[in-house]
RNA sequence: GGGCCGUUGGCGCAGUUGGUAGCGCACUUGCAUGACGCGCAAGGGGUCAGAGGUUCGAGUCCUCUACGGCCCA
């Protein structure tokens, strides 16, 4: 295996001066080290930024999260969005085709966390001489967020050289020198930047509101990072008495009402009981009040169309808060709010008969709350069930159930929803233009719309940005603290624009002295980070320089591709479309295309917890890069693929073909005038090559050559590599196998005849042609033929004009031709004879038109069947099998 | 519960406006040929998930069903 650096920092081999030849025995080993230095000291995939926007081809490149591992499915993506690269540039674009490292959030977070032992304390001050512990400290060392941060940037650079060298070995076309992190200060900037004025704007707010709160990582999450998991839980049955009598015979069984519930710990926070406003159980208890057991307190029952006469007793507990229903009847219904969970998990202590916990007996109350406060959420369940039999109040058995719990993607505990403050980017009130964005922007493929709108019509709150955690994007802001001490949030200090980024855990804001920090008559900061993908919203704007390089920014915005997983469309796809309209009201891009999962040998989704992933680096040692990418490159568009080692050989074959194909054709092109004189003419479809092609089978193949070239630029146009892969690759095959038999008498023929110059001219135009169409898929193998016979690289030559290519050819000559040789084969292989073996005669059956044909391809066919003589017998009219063949084989000698 | 995608030889897949089922792998048999044995040639193998409909004709269009997967609630 290579050393980490070996391609990026070793020194790079002189620029190629000229042809180097064929040589004797050709291979893939190595190529991929070798041309990837080449290129890099060449400046082949530069981007050319003297060229306007309409020249420009550009890339949001999806920036991989470094610290997780490399993964198979980071190759598979990127290797289409290369492939598409690859042919803009060929077709003449300046390809702006950056890289970006992901290297902001939690997962970064936990790295270091653990690998230096620290933990980030964001009231701390910088501290400048600070240095990392050498080994993991235990108990962990408080440090400052900018030291925190430092140590992130510290290990994430390690991870982002491992990802560069996979890049190289893979034959990324990225152009190195705008690269990105998103934790850098671009992207701080950038992204600070662009809240204050979205604050400016009103489309960023700060609320105290029920949040979704993950409790071991202590943070508000959003909407988007929200995750259903089947979880086993149990409804509760309990009794609420009525706390006032109603008229006889409106009420359910002996003066109570029952509910159901999975969440019993929560009845402490219960505000009120729900029914359907139809159900006409519940109707005359609305308006009126229930007490809830053990804890006393009047809460009213109220009718809400979400509440489900089907779902348990029909009649629901709605608590501040369980869930995100919850929410709602308390928003909807204007309902009290008693809190009990809290940031950490566990119930929180009460003073009841206090304000808001107001009891008909506040003593007992307080009583059995005390046994549960202190208690995990769980704890506290295990304990009020106890408690809720031992008064009467269940009246049921609990009854098992298994059910749908929200969890943070990242955790491992249920959310719960506590009431905090938080920003907020106000997304709910753009939902039509995102609409309307969604169907502007042309999806790859067209299905794939479908989970962007489906995403825009449910969303169900603004996006909450903010975190309480810190390797991330602080948010810009601080707040005076009056006289009295108070925090006066509603007065928030901002920075100007020139003083970004900002870290307000250590800036000061103007007009203020670090000593006012937290003082009477000073200021704090905002102790909290933007969410991850409030700044990778960013990434069209962070790559492209929006007011750092406006000329740079001017030329490639909005971009003209998203390559992205399905998996992110609700996070990645729709905040970046939402940043771009709020910023610049553009969309961000014109084309989305979506690639599929790669899912492990077993077609199972590939995960860390599984321990099925599967690495790359091993895979390009093994098969060659060319290989791995043409496995990738054969997955369609938007369709899930299984790693495919059998594929890999297929497409190690296929390379490994490239170069021997490539030697047989240069091979016969030495020393001849249309050999290696036409070296340096960069587009060899044009000029003399082709005013030699005179054969009719030369012209046939040609003919069919044009129409793979109009497939495949058709294909990539589309975003289709996978079908401009499949169509070169059918019509090498069939070029190899029967063409270049068909042709070899002539090719060998070193005479000045119009038969030999012509053959030779066709060959170097096809291959010529098919270097360049797979020059995408198997950079490498195409390159390394490329420098044979040529200057400069293939990677810089025009893609081919069809146009360019002859159509007087008649392509059914191939197949005519193709058909009488398969036949020749049958016979000798029937025989078990050598494909050398003599044909004494062979006599073919077809209508005159069917002769006419091969008597244009005679000669060619003669010599590459080995036929001693050929006889022909015209039939009447055409049969069903074709052309009749019968073959005599001369005698075993 | 709503939506999306898929179901084609043992496996993985293609099949673009409807016109006699293809490719690769694997399998069987053969071939030292002057590009390639990391090769070449030939061969066996499928009632295109099921049912109904439109049509002269359906893998392809429509409806329903089953199974698999994903997204959302």
């Amino acid at each position: 295996m290579l050393p980490a650096d070996a391609t990026s920092h070793s020194t790079p081999p002189p620029a190629r001066t000229g042809p180097t030849g064929v040589p004797e025995r050709p291979g893939l080993e190595g190529l991929e080290p070798r041309w990837a230095a080449a290129w890099d000291a060449e400046g082949t995939y530069a981007f050319d930024r003297t060229a306007e926007r309409a020249a420009v081809f550009s890339i949001d490149t999806p920036p991989p999260t470094v610290s997780g591992s490399l993964h198979v499915g980071h190759v598979f993506s990127y290797t289409h969005t290369d492939a598409v690269a690859r042919y803009q540039r060929m077709r003449g674009k300046a390809v702006f085709y950056p890289m970006g490292w992901d290297d902001n959030g939690l997962p970064t977070e936990r790295r270091v966390q653990n690998h230096f032992g620290v933990r980030c304390d964001p009231t701390l001050p910088f501290d400048p001489s600070f240095s990392a512990p050498e080994a993991p400290a235990d108990p962990p060392v408080a440090v400052s967020r900018p030291n925190f941060v430092e140590l992130c940037l510290r290990l994430t650079e390690e991870d982002e050289r491992a990802f560069e060298h996979l890049w190289r070995m893979l034959g990324l076309s990225v152009d190195w020198s705008h690269t990105y992190a998103t934790i850098g200060e671009r992207a701080r900037r950038a992204s600070q930047r662009s809240f204050l004025r979205l604050l400016a704007a009103g489309h960023v707010e700060q609320r105290v509101a029920p949040t979704l709160w993950d409790v071991d990582f202590r943070t508000a999450v959003s909407q988007a990072e929200l995750e259903d998991r089947e979880r086993p839980g149990a409804y509760h049955r309990v009794r609420f008495p009525l706390a006032a009598v109603l008229p006889a015979g409106a009420v359910a069984e002996e003066d109570g009402v029952d509910i159901e519930t999975t969440r019993p710990e929560l009845l402490p926070a219960c505000v009120a009981l729900v029914a359907h406003p139809d159900d006409d159980r519940y109707r005359p208890l609305f308006g009126t009040e229930v007490t809830t057991p053990l804890f006393g307190v009047r809460v009213p029952v109220l009718a809400h169309p979400l509440a489900d006469p089907e779902k348990g007793s029909g009649i629901a507990m709605v608590c501040t808060f369980g869930d995100t229903t919850d929410v709602q009847w308390w928003r909807d219904l204007d309902l009290a709010t008693r809190t009990i969970v809290g940031r950490d998990g566990r119930l929180q202590p009460v003073a009841w008969g206090g304000p808001g916990w107001e009891s008909v007996d506040a003593a007992a109350a307080q009583a059995t709350y005390d046994e549960l406060a202190g208690r995990t959420v769980s704890q506290a369940r295990t304990r009020i069930v106890e408690q809720l039999t031992a008064s009467g109040a269940l009246v049921a058995e609990p009854s098992p159930i298994t059910h749908p719990v929200k969890f943070y993607e990242r955790g491992e505990r249920p959310l719960e929803i506590v009431s905090s403050r938080q920003w907020f980017i106000r997304t709910l009130a753009l939902r039509e233009r995102l609409l309307e964005r969604g169907e502007e922007l042309v999806w790859h493929p067209a299905y794939m719309a479908h989970r962007y709108r489906a995403w825009v019509e449910g969303l169900s709150s603004d996006w909450n940005v903010s975190r309480q955690r810190f390797f991330g994007v602080p948010v810009p802001v601080w707040y005076p603290v009056d006289a009295e001490g108070t925090v006066r949030y509603d007065q928030p200090i901002v920075p100007g624009e020139a003083a970004l980024p900002v870290d307000p855990s250590t800036d000061v804001p103007d007009g203020y002295a670090e000593h006012q920090r937290g003082a009477p008559g000073g200021f704090v900061g905002d102790p909290d980070v933007l969410d991850t993908w409030a700044t990778s919203s960013l990434t069209p704007q962070i790559a492209g320089g929006w007011e750092d390089d406006p000329d740079l920014f001017g030329r490639v915005f909005p971009m003209d591709l998203r390559p992205q997983g399905h998996d992110i469309i609700r996070t990645w796809l729709f905040s970046t479309v939402a940043r771009a309209e709020l910023e610049h009201g553009t969309l961000p891009w014109r084309n989305a295309a979506i690639s599929g999962w790669v899912l492990d040998p077993d077609r199972k989704k590939m995960s860390k917890s599984k321990g099925n992933v599967v690495t790359p680096l091993p895979l390009i040692e093994r098969h060659g890069a060319d290989a791995v990418r043409y496995w990738a490159a054969s997955g369609r568009p938007g369709t899930d693929t299984a790693v495919d080692e059998g594929q890999m050989k297929v497409g190690r074959r296929l390379a490994i073909k490239v170069l021997n194909a490539s030697r047989f054709v240069l091979g016969r092109l030495e020393d001849t005038d249309n050999g290696s004189g036409a070296a340096g003419d960069a587009d060899d479809v044009t000029g003399t090559a082709l005013a030699a092609v005179t054969e009719p089978l030369d012209l046939a193949m040609l003919a069919r050559l044009r129409r793979v070239v109009e497939e495949a630029t058709a294909a990539f146009d589309a975003y289709d590599y996978a079908r401009a892969l499949e169509r070169t690759e059918e019509f090498f095959w069939a070029f190899c196998d029967d063409y270049l038999e068909l042709v070899k008498g002539r090719a060998y023929d070193r005479g000045t005849g119009s038969g030999p110059a012509s053959a030779r001219a066709a060959l170097t135009v096809a291959l010529s042609v098919q270097l360049r169409l797979f020059a995408p898929f198997l950079p490498f193998a195409a390159e390394e033929v490329w420098s044979w016979w040529r200057t400069g690289s293939v990677h810089r030559a025009p893609w081919p004009e069809a146009g360019a290519l002859p159509d007087a050819g008649d392509p059914e000559l191939l197949a005519v031709a193709g058909e009488v040789l398969g036949a020749v084969r049958r016979a000798k292989t029937a025989a078990k004879r050598s494909m050398r073996a003599e044909v004494a005669t062979l006599t073919v059956s077809g209508t005159a038109d069917q002769l006419a044909q091969l008597a244009l391809v005679a000669s060619d066919l003669c010599e590459a069947g080995r036929v001693a003589h050929l006889g022909t017998v015209e039939q009447p009219g055409p049969s069903a099998d074709g052309l009749a063949v019968d073959v005599e084989l001369a005698p075993e000698t």
